[in-house]
DNA sequence: CGTATCCGATACGTTCGCGTATCGGGAGGG
DNA sequence: CCCTCCCGATACGCGAACGTATCGGATACG
């Protein structure tokens, strides 16, 4: 917000080093508890990481819940900054194509998904936190929903209920980003990732009814996807 | 095991209160990892919930670890045995009350999700740790699929791709999961869940070919579902 | 260039949890 | 009924991490 010297005239002096400092110490934390998880990172170790001690860290916060609260908080509104950026250059794409690059900015990041699933399940047990990681979410969802169904309504389909197909997608990243992670390497996690993607985008929409019968009224339903890539 | 006191004849003596406590350490385990976290949970607190001191605890483990792990497949067992217990008593029916039975015996619970989901993290972390989850997932979809194919190939369903299927439902447990307890008592959160389920289901089946073409050929492709039950 | 102030380093005492070594009560066997 | 051996409790010392209080070098400003 700030990050020169003076606010307006009345605000704190030196502002200079301390704004490398708390920036050494956000990212030295995103490190530490990727590494050694959220209940076991210790002040020491963060501050080891950053090149500084304890003092430093007294100075700038107050516990480490707090560092990893901003912490969590600054690296989630990236990615979602990310996303809608991502998403903001796919003017008229495909479905298949807005979805390739929700998928290209968020990503299946390793040491993301650690962190956020033992931020997830931390709280889980703490209704302030719950309410702040629930928030997010939803964030998540409104940022991607009206991009796909403007793509899914441009290729001639209709979402009937947004909020549950912005729930999936989430669910749908959540479950198989695991499943990515826990075999490394394996070339079917990834595949049935992206058919599961697919398969939900084209569940969760139907063909637009044309509204006083015009185009191909003879076909009766859902012609299911353009192609089926996946071998039998 | 055992559970009494000798086992053939060449075995330890007294083995009737080392097993209860034993019990007793892992209920407690249970309690603990689940309210404190994975990574905050001390030896002391497990033995604090059990009514021991260290000294039971050391004397039948060695580590906290060996402890939750122990604690863990044992409760994972028991859920994977509940699941096959419940699908087996679904003897012919449709795929929906299959799912709903699977459901059922897997549930939402709150306490296993956190613990399951904070280990998960860990395993990514600890490659031994990796591959026992990555089993244990996997012996889930291999429990899962072939009752599901079974009841679908019943109602008129083939299932192309089994294992992507199976990845299909246990992501969609997982991610949704998360949902459901991020927003308790969320009527909505469920409803997606089981809307999410029911699409995956047919998602990843079509329905059965006769082989020469016998009963409604004409009919081209797909009537989506049997109903779609949810208010747009 | 001097000086007031900031801010991270250092020093200190404390608390918490660990792992081991030893003890004593009670369960089982004869 | 004794007596042996098991097993959980107790006692002890140790190390890690914490949070605070204080110090000294750096920094901005006149």
């Amino acid at each position: 917000m700030d990050g020169t010297t003076q606010l307006d005239g009345k605000a704190r002096r030196t502002t200079a080093r301390r704004a490398q400092t708390r920036r050494r110490l956000l990212d030295a934390a995103l490190r530490a508890f990727a590494e050694e998880g959220f209940g076991r990172t210790t002040v020491e170790s963060v501050c080891a990481r950053a090149g500084f001690t304890r003092g430093a860290f007294y100075s700038n916060f107050s516990s480490l819940d707090e560092l990893f609260l901003a912490m969590w908080e600054e690296r989630s509104a990236r990615m979602l900054h990310d996303l809608r950026e991502a998403l903001a250059q796919v003017p008229a794409a495909a479905p298949e194509e807005a979805l390739r690059a929700a998928l290209a900015a968020v990503g299946v990041d390793d040491e993301w998904h650690r962190i956020t699933a033992e931020f997830t399940a931390h709280a889980l047990r703490t209704p302030g936190l719950r309410r702040i990681v629930a928030a997010r979410e939803q964030a998540i969802r409104e940022t991607l929903v009206p991009v796909l169904t403007g793509a899914l309504r441009r290729a001639g389909r209709d979402v009937p209920d947004e909020a549950a197909l912005g729930s999936a997608l989430v669910a749908v990243h959540d479950g198989t980003s695991v499943q990515v992670l826990l075999e490394p390497g394996s070339e079917d996690a990834l595949r049935h990732r992206e058919e599961l993607f697919r398969h939900v985008l084209y569940a969760y929409s139907r063909p637009t009814p044309r509204d006083a019968g015009a185009l191909e009224p003879p076909a009766p339903e859902e012609t299911p996807h353009p192609e089926e890539p996946h071998r039998a």
